[in-house]
RNA sequence: GGGCGAUUAGCUCAGUUGGUUAGAGCACCUGCCUUACAAGCAGGGGGUCGGGAGUUCGAGUCUCUCAUCGCCCACCA
């Protein structure tokens, strides 16, 4: 029997070891159709947030329904290493224990890095069990895992046989923090206030100058021309001459380039090729020298002359004070401009010169968007519009900076002797080869994921059975850096999409419709909202309160309020066991049915049939509250209030069939209490997670005009009571329903608390100091008699605005069946619905009328 | 510059291929401690679905347009 109180702590308590210990969360069941989804792996550097809590309570609702319908549901649980944010949040701690990140060996940097993997892989462990999440440890993996690992080689050494990875020189992001080169996508921009130095370029030979406007004065010293429109009348007599550098003194040329914009500034542009990317592609065409001009930690060089040492921003000031006194600054125009930050130390990004490794994108991304094109084998977005994210940055994507000057990560499988280059899985043979000393982007491994956490390259049959994956779950905020890539290499690499479908869902944002964040303080612990009001109610919540891709405002009411769906469960629940107490098991049928049994079934089944429609779509808010509404206004508002009239072995059974469908169809959405109450059913399985899902019944479509005539009665009943504030009502019924009524007295005398006095027929009813009100029902009429205490006027105003709409009503439905267009073109039952709530309404109408005249 | 989303009750949001008088939770009003539940029960009020035009017998839903808010991408010497 449950506890009298619903206690959410002790409920939940035990019940995921329960679950783990007995192996429901394996998968490998042969005997049944596979179906995968691999976690979006958290990375290894701190805690879940409510993002987290959501993306992953998505998934695990999907696999515990499927688990439900009859698949081997296999959910692979797993971590990112996380690159340069766990370097950063490695070196930061050891910084706060006195060492020097940067001076120490890289074995015993990595010892510490390790340590601290584990250290965040058990919190993220512990997270998940609180969340009740159902995830098959058997087969957890971590991206830097020895098969995982295999895996990152093969595809690098791969790439590079086929000339679609290569080392160069190019301009990349440099995070001069971290000390390491980004991607594109790892850089975030950000209005910030700058300026526009413009300065003087004396033209060589002359007194003359051109004007040259820049927001980052410190790369002059790497300038090695200055770029005008070779259309730009301006300047054409120019092309070819020379300016000198202010500060170095040095002669560069004027030359003519498309880069320069004549309408933008003043039309001329220095050219720094070592420091923009745009520069470097000018240099390239004009052959002009690449001069770098800072050091990695982004002070200056020695190509900074006097400068050198000084960070760039220092030098900036410096420099500028210089060129004022030797009247070469023009003036200085502050601009808000959006400027470069890395995404994980957050300091502004410089454009520098740099030898990387990169992978050739226009083969891999043609391949994707060409699959997107067959309906087939495509990846199928929910919501659909997601699809042109993932097409978009397809079409238009630079090749891909993939080394990264770090120590966490794959380290790069190249080794170097003198000029010679090997790249291979194993280690050369030979004395002399020096590895690479980079590692490889993070997201190089994550690509490989759906894949790579199957055994693949190795033949294995986990790939076998379970790949391509059925589903990939997570935030629109990642398709691009991403999804994208895992599609590209699992179409590359294994010759499939590595998921048919990716559900995607939106950010959390906190009540204000804020992104929730560490700068505001605006975070919510998902361990906290646990702790007050349960997984439980925290899952149902994040899951169920918007639709497919849309954001989600955090809102501790509705967190509440799911807890209180909850207590009402349970105390239904209760009820039901109270019941049950002397019930032989034996008696148990949903064969002799009454008719309140054929009514709840009747609408169990549509439930049944449209939450399995919904789950199907992932529309997860749907089903919610689909089962919501079942439970509350059907279950607990009208059966257990019927049944409690006409409780009988068949009620019991009833009771047991429809309560036991609820919980296995909440199950998902909240597996903790739905264990809980179904273990204390007289009849269940060892757990309900492994149960089977209520599947929908064909032959349980009863006809339920009685018991939908009863609720009828009942309200219209008690809307006039209240309404009229009636203290003592007395129901009077005609011959025509006498049979009705005889069948439901015992109903209509407990839910309406009428008795022998207060429940009789039209004939034995005499009374004249009486009011009279008519109900007009959709299958007969009764009516309401009562002692005159009314006020009249409130009555009248009343029955006068019922009468408005009620007439408005009939003349808008007479004018719309008077259509011939709509009479003919519209179905059938639309129409016949609209004649028969005609009648209705103009009963009601004469009905109205009769009151008005009797006050 | 390109793309996407949002705009529905006081608040937060649903609304499936167009089809009765547009729903839920919270909040609000009235009456109830009725033996599963007062974290509850019964009843009720509240919306010209951002503006305008169009298609249609019929538009919250489809098309066009305008407005406001938000997001993504690109550019930014």
């Amino acid at each position: 029997m449950l506890n009298k109180k619903y206690n959410h702590l002790e409920v939940e308590e035990n019940k995921y070891d329960f679950w783990k210990d007995n192996g429901y969360f394996e998968s490998g069941d042969k005997s049944k159709e596979p179906f995968t989804i691999v976690i979006p792996p958290p990375n290894v550097t701190g805690k879940l947030h409510l993002g987290h809590a959501w993306d992953t309570t998505l998934q695990d609702i999907i696999i515990r329904y499927k688990r439900m319908c009859g698949y081997d549901a296999l959910w692979l649980p797993g971590m990112d290493h996380a690159g340069i944010a766990t370097q950063a949040k490695v070196d930061e701690k050891l910084k706060s224990l006195g060492l020097k990140p940067r001076e120490m060996d890289r074995e015993d940097w990595l010892n510490h890095a390790w340590s601290w993997k584990e250290d965040y892989a058990e919190t993220i462990r512990k997270q998940w069990a609180k969340l009740g999440l159902s995830l098959d440890y058997s087969k957890e993996r971590f991206t830097l895992d020895e098969g995982l690992s295999n895996a990152v080689k093969h595809v690098f050494v791969t790439l590079y046989n086929e000339g679609l990875i290569y080392r160069g020189e190019r301009i990349i992001n440099w995070d001069p923090e971290a000390m390491t080169a980004l991607s594109n996508e790892e850089v975030i921009y950000k209005d910030v206030e700058g300026a526009f130095y413009h300065l003087k370029y004396i033209i060589d030979g002359t007194n003359d100058y051109l004007e040259v406007a820049t927001t980052r004065p410190e790369t002059l010293f790497g300038d090695t021309a200055v770029a005008v429109n070779p259309e730009d009348e301006r300047y054409k007599h120019l092309i070819g001459k020379k300016v000198v550098l202010p500060l170095v003194n040095k002669k560069i040329p004027i030359i003519a380039d498309e880069h320069a914009d004549p309408s933008f500034g003043t039309g001329v542009v220095k050219i720094t090729p070592a420091h923009d990317p745009n520069d470097f592609e000018v240099g390239n065409r004009h052959n002009l020298e690449r001069i770098i001009v800072m050091n990695k930690d982004a002070t200056m060089n020695h190509n900074a002359g006097i400068y050198e040492g000084l960070d760039r921003f220092v030098c900036r000031e410096k420099m500028l004070e210089d060129l004022k006194k030797q009247d070469l600054l023009i003036k200085i125009e502050k601009i808000t401009h959006s400027v470069g930050h890395s995404e994980r130390t957050n300091v502004m990004v410089e454009p520098y010169l740099s030898k990387q490794w990169f992978v050739k994108m226009d083969e891999l991304s043609k391949a994707v968007l060409d699959n997107q094109k067959n309906k087939d084998t495509k990846v199928n977005f929910i919501p659909e519009r997601f699809e042109k994210i993932l097409n978009h940055w397809m079409e238009d994507c630079h090749d891909w900076c993939i080394s990264r000057q770090l120590w966490w990560g794959h380290r790069i499988p190249a080794w170097y002797k003198g000029d010679e280059i090997y790249v291979g899985v194993n280690p050369p043979t030979g004395d002399g080869w020096v590895q690479d000393s980079d590692v490889l982007d993070t997201w190089f491994s994550s690509a490989l994921w759906p894949f790579s956490t199957l055994g693949w390259p190795e033949k294995t049959e986990l790939f076998d059975r379970y790949y391509p994956t059925s589903v990939l779950v997570t935030g629109y905020d990642i398709i691009f850096f991403w999804v994208c890539r895992m599609v590209f290499q699992g179409l590359k690499f294994t010759g499939k999409r590595p998921f048919k479908n990716v559900l995607i869902h939106g950010l959390v944002r906190d009540n204000q419709g804020r992104k929730m964040s560490k700068s505001l303080g605006n975070g919510i612990d998902p361990m906290d909202v646990i702790e007050e009001y349960g997984a439980d109610s925290l899952r149902y919540f994040l899951t169920t309160s918007s639709a497919p891709g849309m954001d989600l405002r955090f809102d501790m009411e509705k967190v509440k309020s799911t807890w209180n769906f909850i207590n009402k469960l349970w105390n239904a629940s209760r009820y039901v066991m109270m019941n049950l107490e002397d019930f032989d098991l034996n008696n148990y049928s949903i064969v002799d049915l009454k008719e309140i049994d054929k009514w709840i079934l009747t609408n169990l089944n549509i439930t049944i049939k449209n939450v399995t429609k919904h789950m199907d779509n992932y529309d997860f808010n749907l089903a919610g509250s689909e089962i919501y509404n079942f439970t509350w206004n059907y279950f607990c508002d009208w059966y257990i209030e019927l049944s409690k009239v006409r409780m009988n072995d068949t009620t019991k059974s009833v009771l047991i069939y429809t309560l036991n469908s609820i919980l296995k169809m909440l199950h998902p959405f909240m597996p903790y209490v739905t264990e809980e109450i179904y273990q204390n059913m007289p009849m269940h399985e060892d757990s309900i997670m492994i149960s089977n899902y209520p599947i929908y019944n064909d032959d349980f479509e009863y006809d339920v005009t009685y018991t939908e005539n009863l609720i009828e009665m009942i309200k219209a009943f008690r809307n006039v009571k209240t309404e009229n504030n009636i203290k003592n009502p007395i129901l009077i019924y005609n011959e025509d329903l006498n049979e009705f009524i005889n069948d439901s007295k015992d109903i209509l005398e407990k839910l309406l608390k009428l008795n022998g006095e207060t429940l009789i027929k039209s004939q034995s009813f005499k009374d004249d100091d009486i009011t009279i009100i008519p109900l007009t029902l959709s299958f007969g009429n009764v009516e309401i008699a009562f002692k005159k205490d009314v006020n009249k006027d409130e009555e009248l105003e009343k029955l006068n605005k019922e009468k408005e709409n009620l007439e408005k009503s009939i003349q808008k439905r007479e004018k719309l069946l008077s259509n011939e267009n709509y009479v003919s073109k519209a179905p059938k039952t639309v129409v016949d619905k609209d004649r028969n709530q005609l009648e209705i309404e103009k009963l009601k109408l004469s009905d109205i009328i009769k009151q008005i005249k009797s006050l």
